[in-house]
DNA sequence: GTCTATACATCGATAGAC
DNA sequence: GTCTATCGATGTATAGAC
């Protein structure tokens, strides 16, 4: 039973022999080396400018081959989105937050914009809907609920359960990650205000939470 | 010398007789309606699926007839650039803002989430960095800059001087703008939350710029 | 200015052989 | 799975008639 866990969360038939797991994982190797290659070149001609052509003499393939891994150039996007926002979970998943929640909220904050100035087609993907066509696959819904769940957890940490106040949250964070991509790129103009900012929005919930003058 | 100011904005040569500014009158209308049109497509398709031909044909030309009007595709994506703009500050331009600066300081930030939501992809355009290869010619960062001008106005008026605080006056200006478009279209969810948002912000604005415990 | 005609490179996508 | 060959559509641009 070692394994079972993996095995079962694809498998399509039941007990496959070894060979075709195997295969199966030189596939998924395969089409992540395509997808960081597909990177690559968002970074270099921009997000919609991605050529197929380009994209397989990249990893040693034709044109046509790629849609032996992608059924369309739109199921590609879907790939990136999905291993865009994997990206911020695995950053997210691996760091350390403080015990004050208070600090731990601006370090959330910081994280996403941090992250997003770090790539700027990948915020593109990840956060506009700049692709014509392109709607998230069931897979990308499930990875931006679970970023949802981090900073949901990060509200209730902090005392927020009403539904206004995430709302007010999410647009800062929207805002402080957009303005130091696209107005600052490089530079900390709009990251060196998150904390100040996120000091002034934990003012406001303590108004908020406290209605009475309490002692805490 | 009735209407000087307008000739003087734009002929290249001095003193041409009445049939040559017509004929620039009309040739300005079909640049508008061009504009127009490709609005329309955008709207339909995707701002960056706008199809050259599929655009003449709306506007009763050739596709060739296109490049009478618009050197390239992105000067075509220029003049829609400025049109929206345009199109933002005269909203701006007609209000008739609240003598309070505090409230009309609500009033510009609602102005300018319902101008986002009222069209998508114009948001795109304006707001994001979504068409490769496209950058604001120097009539579109005039426009930028007019823009820019009005939040200043805004901003001095609340009594902000220093330099940090309209920092985190613009995130929250394109987080809400943001996360209305994109997270809730057709709704209300940010938009409402505009005023408590910027209540929150104006008593962040009262504390630095009232230190001390003056009465006003 | 607008047309017809044409050209070229590039694109996403498909068919069918192996 | 990978290939070759090919399709239709696109953006871009030019030539030349009217």
């Amino acid at each position: 039973m070692n394994g079972l866990g993996r095995v079962v969360q694809r498998s399509s038939a039941a007990s496959e022999p070894e060979h075709v797991d195997r295969r199966r994982r030189r596939r998924e190797a395969k089409r992540a080396k395509i997808v960081a290659e597909a990177w690559g070149l968002a970074r270099r001609d921009g997000l919609a400018a991605i050529s197929l052509r380009d994209l397989a003499d990249r990893v040693d393939l034709q044109q046509p081959s790629l849609y032996a891994y992608f059924d369309s150039k739109l199921a590609l996007y879907d790939a990136m989105f999905v291993d865009g926002y994997r990206q911020l979970l695995a950053i997210l998943a691996r760091h350390t937050f403080s015990d004050d929640p208070r600090e731990a909220l601006v370090e959330f904050v910081e994280l996403i914009v941090r992250f997003s100035t770090e790539d700027v087609v990948r915020h593109q993907l990840l956060f506009q809907r700049t692709i014509p066509g392109y709607k998230p696959s069931p897979e990308g819904r499930e990875v931006t609920r679970a970023l949802l769940a981090v900073g949901t957890e990060r509200m209730v940490a902090i005392g927020v359960t009403d539904y206004d106040t995430p709302v007010i949250f999410t647009a800062m964070v929207a805002g402080f990650a957009h303005q130091q991509v696209f107005n600052d790129p490089g530079g900390d103009r709009w990251l060196r205000q998150v904390r100040p900012a996120m000091e002034m929005f934990l003012a406001e919930v303590d108004r908020r939470t406290k209605p009475r003058k309490a002692k805490r």
